[in-house]
RNA sequence: GUGGUUGUAGCUCAGUUGGUUAGAGCGCUGGUUUGUGGUACCAGAGGUCGCCGGUUCGAACCCGGUCUUCCACCCCA
């Protein structure tokens, strides 16, 4: 059999996670450093935690766990025989691996709210599954790192979310990334103005695609989908937003003025808007999208969704949102969160592409002990030993070098390893305390003592 | 879930209109040279041509199915 792994998984050599540590602990850092503490929570949770929480898609691309041992005896013999996979599926599978951060988490607090303090702060780094087909920057497990906050309603969340999105990027290097903004009050407040409240879900999804298939390709959507004409003629201007955040706030408020909820959304988004340029941002830049329509599923004010720079062909590399009704869901009313996630596996492809991963991060062993023999193994070995409780990290290598083969042997390991400085005790007679350290890049040998051995690596 | 695409030695790929013992480079193993590596040279090992089935006297090459790769749609990080 030949070995392989399953469709849209991953191997990670060591330098990749090298890579993948290098920005999951620059999120980390600036998770910590706006408040947020860390929570985990099981690969797999209950089926009806999470189905029906992510529409109709969402279901289809859970991966359901089949129950352990003799599964089928509950089972209805109709839907067997009528292969009715959906209503089988709920008597043979009862877990599912999750297929996102956000649900888990209000599980999470719903369950443990006797020992949560609110507003509660968290931050989850952990993978996630989804049985989608793989292509470009989408995989079947994959990694979220998600901050939120629930308990609190106030909008300065979403200003403080932006600003960590921003610290994340700027620390990364990565220039030129839109954090995308829009507000489900104002698609609410758009689809009741033009009289298509029942058809909402269809009309922000075709909406969605205005920049993928243009304005005509949205109409023509839209009346497939059984909006009226005259409506679609109404969010005309929707089509052709131009300009600054204010004047496009400024032409949504003559359009909506008759909607109270999408008003509010407005009120909301200007809040936010003003406030972040009032602190102003680093690296990334603020933009109101009104097609946006992520994640339409649970959120219910603020839509975030972020974009790569430009020039690279990336979808979103992080998204979010305020949800009101999520921890309602599990038994929790009242209590509204707002949250952002990174792509961590999406910002590693970006960040590869850019060239922008510093070289520090393949960092390898400092420094490797030729090994010659059982003598000199263990005065290498007390040597080593040294070196390591100095901070510096150090191997011996592990087979005797007994002929000029080997010993190449031992030099290709270091080199290949990118180790930058070998040790040679070659003498069985070691009585004198020193070393001879070879540069690996130049060739330099030097005898040095143990207290200068260490000082090189300081 | 829909449409297309890919699958030949460990890796990257050749392989002509289906025809006898399937090739290259890199890597690997052994050796020579370099007298503690990164060079050069010599030799060698390694492939059920993704898998299953079909067409044919004969298939890596044609057909069907299946898995896998990548891409687009759907949807999404």
């Amino acid at each position: 059999m030949k070995p392989s792994i399953p469709k849209g998984t991953r191997d990670f050599s060591p330098t990749q996670v090298a890579k993948r540590t290098y920005i999951m602990d620059t999120i980390k850092h600036h998770f910590s450093c706006f408040g947020f503490q860390a929570i985990e929570t099981p690969s797999f949770e209950k089926s009806e935690t999470l189905m029906g929480k992510y529409g109709e898609e969402g279901d289809r691309l859970i991966f359901k766990i089949l129950n352990s041992g003799d599964y089928l005896k509950k089972a209805t013999d109709a839907f067997l025989t009528s292969k009715d996979s959906q209503k089988l599926t709920t008597q043979i599978s009862e877990k599912a691996l999750r297929y996102d951060l956000t649900v888990p988490f209000a599980r999470y607090v719903v369950q443990h709210q006797n020992d949560i303090t609110f507003p509660f702060k968290r931050f989850q780094i952990q993978p996630v599954w989804r049985a989608d087909r793989p292509q470009k920057g989408r995989f079947r497990e994959f990694y979220q790192c998600d901050a939120d906050v629930v308990g609190s309603t106030s909008l300065l969340q979403e200003v403080e979310l932006v600003q960590l999105y921003d610290s994340v990027f700027s620390s990364l290097q990565l220039k030129g990334c839109v954090i995308k903004m829009n507000n489900r009050k104002i698609l609410s407040g758009i689809a009741q103005v033009i009289g298509a409240q029942d058809k909402l879900i269809d009309f922000t999804v075709a909406l969605d695609k205005l920049d993928k298939i243009g304005a005509d390709g949205v109409k023509k959507e839209m009346l497939e989908k059984g909006i009226a004409q005259d409506a679609i003629t109404k969010v005309q201007p929707l089509f052709n937003m131009q300009g600054t955040a204010k004047e496009q706030l400024e032409s949504l408020k003559s359009l909506l003025a008759s909607s109270q909820i999408g008003m509010q959304g407005i009120q909301e988004l200007e809040f936010i808007v003003t406030n972040v340029s009032a602190l102003a941002l680093k690296t990334a830049s603020l933009a109101i999208d009104v097609t946006l329509a992520r994640g339409l599923n649970y959120y219910t004010g603020a839509i975030f969704e972020v974009s790569a720079p430009n020039d690279v062909s990336m979808g979103s590399i992080g998204g979010g949102g305020r949800y009101d009704d999520l921890t309602g869901i599990f038994g929790l009313k009242d209590v509204s969160g707002v949250g952002i996630s990174f792509g961590l596996d999406r910002i590693y492809l970006v960040l590869e592409e850019l060239g922008l991963f510093p070289e520090t991060t393949a960092a390898s062993t400092d420094v490797l002990f030729f090994n010659f023999g059982e003598t000199q193994a263990l005065a290498a070995m007390k040597a080593i030993k040294k070196l390591r409780s100095n901070g510096v990290s150090a191997e011996l290598y592990p087979d005797i070098a007994s002929n000029q083969k080997k010993e190449r042997k031992q030099l290709t390991y270091a080199e290949r390893k990118g180790i930058p400085y070998v040790v040679l005790i070659k003498d069985p007679q070691i009585q004198d305390n020193t070393y001879t350290i070879k540069n690996m890049h130049t060739g330099d040998k030097q005898l040095v003592s143990l207290e200068n051995l260490i000082k090189i690596f300081n």
